[in-house]
DNA sequence: GTGTTTGCAAAGTGTTTGCAATTTA
DNA sequence: TAAATTGCAAACACTTTGCAAACAC
């Protein structure tokens, strides 16, 4: 895969109000130039301190979060102490392995929800998230 | 309500392996006597604490895992640091309130999962869940 | 220059562990 | 009495915070 030119990494910062950082570029580059990934915060963490990139933890976890916010990533939470970030931000919906403790898209296509209930008086829908656990495979 | 007899409770716990220690008793009532609840550790200790149950955070910790096991609670978790146990362990799915971090069931027959995906190789669907987030209400 | 971002190390949160004392059967 | 359970306090993993130095504009 070809690297993206920085000025359209640079682009895609500022256009959600954030400046484009030695860091931030950084992180840009190895969560969105590689397809989707579901990466956590320690894993990300590791891969920026091989990929050279100058970045502590605590700039890692702030990253992650300002991405969210911008809607650049989304948070997928499935475990307790287990919070993945998705760079696939489109509705869409994840196997859990409970073995190994990864998840993967299920293809838009391949599931779909029948009927949404009524909102609890006054609320306003947000977002659906499913999530179907397996075993092996 | 009328409380349940201790012998029951007792049956309840031995039918799943466990020992009808004390403090296994008191949480037991709390945790089954009032309808479906949707607990944290936290407060589960808080409330066996003003019921007069002599129990640790730790044991709080070790019951609501063994209950978990033994198919008498489901664990949810929404949120990173937010894990909830739940008495009713049917398959029924969750509203999630953003603003408030609470949850509450969604009426069974109201909704479903339309197409589930094809397994990935050799595995084996363990359970779906679904929470639906809203915000306000 | 001014305001933002970063890194460090310390603090925080929620949960788990090791082990001696207690309780159950 | 033997085995399971409990409580305490310490350890733990992960995440957030405070503040000074570095950086972007």
């Amino acid at each position: 895969m070809a690297e993206r030119p920085y000025t359209q990494i640079i682009a895609q910062l500022q256009e959600v109000g954030l400046r484009p950082t030695r860091q931030r570029m950084g992180l840009a580059r190895l969560l969105f130039d590689a397809g989707n990934r579901h990466i956590t915060a320690e894993v990300l963490y590791t891969e920026a301190k091989s990929a050279g990139i100058p970045v502590s933890l605590a700039t890692i976890y702030n990253t992650l979060h300002q991405f969210t916010a911008a809607g650049l990533l989304r948070e997928v939470v499935v475990e307790p102490n287990c919070v993945f970030f998705d760079t696939n931000t489109s509705g869409h919906h994840h196997f859990f392995f409970e073995e190994t403790g990864e998840i993967c898209d299920i293809p838009a296509n391949e599931i779909s929800i029948a009927g949404l209930p009524s909102m609890p008086g006054g609320a306003i829908l947000s977002r659906v998230d499913i999530v179907v656990r397996v075993r092996g495979g």
